[in-house]
RNA sequence: GGUCCCAUCGUCUAGUGGCCUAGGACAUCACCCUCUCAAGGUGGAGGCACGGGUUCGAAUCCCGUUGGGACUGCCA
């Protein structure tokens, strides 16, 4: 039968680079398997729960292409099937009423040789109230173990589980059997999370295994397990949504592709078989095996991310480099916005222009949020690196000299950036000085800094009469 | 503290007993190319945590040590 996979979320923050990875392991083993990957909220916690975010993990598993299939189921909504669970584990004698506070549990804890709960109320037959929380009856002795795909078996000793409380007093089901109980509703065949989960699994082996005896209840067979290693920051520690920089949405705000996003999580804990590293979604779904998936955690490194993003962005069809740079460049008529704006008005940018302008910098890009800085000269007044300005001209008589006679001799030129770059070079040569000398004055006057696209083919864009006016404008700062 | 997981260049990894003088990628350094910056090309430096076994032979198997991590909630 054909796998269902879930990635179940909790809406309590952004979405989370260990959550996105998560997800879309589950997305490629079902897209590999042919299976079903099913979408599931878990919104129970309604302190941090928040619809913001709920939206947020929406948008964000969208703009990253991991389509689901069924749901989203919110775990809200199957809470029913969480009390009659517990119900049936409690009528066939699993849960016990447990009126302990925390305080007397820490207290007898102090002179006891294993730390938790200590079963103090198994035996006591205490009845149910609004007092008493449902403790689950872990087996005294036996062991349990997790048979999981990417680990192998792992053995734990039932002894070394306390009695936890599966029900609050209140009668809201927790998390460890909620989730089973959805996993079970849901007919989820492979649990597919992040390894922190792993030391809880067997808790929820017991009571998946102790649910399917329960008189009345629907036997399940036990979903297969795999645990994927944690994505860690540079200290090794999980990645944490206080201290490290996870949220996917500010990725997408940076500029990131969702492709070579993709393509950069995929590698984090696998890798493909062809040992390639650029691979494209369908290579990913056709390629991914969760047995291949590595036991060791991996460093989140923004660096490779950044890499493989200028690879992609390279190897964009211009058409497509335009539309992907659209919401940086012309936000006005984008659907979804970065929080930062171009540094030039709807008035002053020029579709057409850009156009011409876009293969000049594609190539020189990391992220599509570095556009705006690279083009801006084409759309607004030069933002003037002083330094830059003052090594080039203002403290260069050379400098100064180049500025004048350019003035002269691009004023009837025929204007193109051949004719321009020959100029220049000639020009140049006349006052000694190599073309790479010799164009970096006429480059801080017309783009104001010294780094940038091709000097020439910018001058052919901007125009006889811009380009002449900004080196009258540098030339006239000079004796200002 | 207890339980469990993990251990190949700085980072992500290939490696499943001989193909390993340990391969690739990012980062880094040098050089080349070049109108700047990138990109690209060439080359360099850099790793099997340690100690015992098993074996003709170990990065690969076993044991131990060390180190790192996760979990240990009436959160999810």
């Amino acid at each position: 039968m054909a796998p269902r996979v879930r990635f179940a979320p909790s809406p309590t923050g952004f979405f989370h680079v260990g959550s996105a990875r998560t997800s879309l392991f589950n997305w490629l083993y079902a897209r590999h398997t042919g299976g079903t990957f099913v979408l599931r909220i878990e919104d129970t916690d309604t302190e941090r729960n928040r619809d913001e975010w709920q939206a947020g993990i929406l948008s964000a598993m969208d703009w990253l292409g991991l389509s689901y299939d069924e749901g989203p189921y919110l775990q809200s909504s199957l809470i029913g099937d969480h009390t009659a669970a517990a119900e049936a584990l409690y009528d066939a004698g699993h849960l016990y009423a447990c009126d302990c506070t925390r305080e007397a549990i820490d207290e007898r804890k102090k002179d006891a040789a294993k730390p938790g709960y200590d079963g103090f109320c198994r035996d006591r037959g205490l009845p149910r109230s609004s007092q008493t929380a449902l403790r689950f009856a872990v087996p005294r002795d036996g062991e349990t173990v997790v048979h999981d795909v990417i680990r192998g078996d792992v053995t734990f000793a039932n002894v070394n589980y306390e009695d936890f409380v599966v029900v609050r007093p209140n009668g809201v089901v927790l998390y460890p059997l909620a989730n089973l109980v959805d996993d079970r509703s849901i007919r989820i065949s492979d649990v597919i999370r992040g390894e922190d989960l792993l030391p809880t699994t067997p808790k929820q082996i017991m009571m998946w295994e102790a649910l399917n005896n329960c008189a009345g209840v629907e036997a399940v067979p036990l979903p297969r397990y795999a645990h994927l290693p944690m994505l860690v920051n540079e200290q090794r520690k999980k990645l944490s949504k206080r201290k490290d920089p996870v949220a996917v949405e500010s990725y997408r705000d940076q500029g990131y592709l969702p492709e070579a996003f993709v393509n950069y999580l995929a590698l984090l804990g696998w890798s493909p078989r062809s040992g390639e590293e650029l691979v494209s979604r369908d290579v990913l779904v056709e390629q991914f095996a969760l047995e291949d998936v590595s036991h060791s955690p991996a460093f989140f490194d923004v660096k490779k991310l950044t890499h493989l993003n200028g690879e992609y962005l390279r190897a964009m069809p211009l058409e497509t480099f335009i539309e992907a740079a659209r919401p940086w460049v012309a936000p006005w008529s984008s659907s979804w916005r970065p929080t930062t704006p171009p540094p030039w008005s709807e008035r002053e940018f020029d579709e057409d222009l850009f156009a011409r302008v876009a293969p000049l910098v594609q190539e020189r890009l990391t992220t599509l949020g570095e556009v705006p800085a690279m083009v801006g000269f084409f759309f607004t007044e030069v933002t003037l690196d002083e330094a830059a300005f003052e090594k080039t001209i203002g403290s260069d008589p050379l400098g100064q000299t180049m500025l004048a006679v350019a003035i002269e001799r691009f004023g009837g030129l025929t204007w193109s950036a051949t004719t321009l770059h020959e100029a220049t070079a000639e020009l140049g040569e006349a006052l000694g000085l190599a073309l790479r000398k010799a164009q970096a004055p006429i480059r801080c006057a017309v783009t104001g800094t010294l780094v940038g696209p091709p000097l020439f083919e910018s001058l052919e864009i901007l125009g006889r009469e811009t380009v002449l006016t900004r080196l009258h404008d540098a030339l006239a700062r000079v004796s200002a």
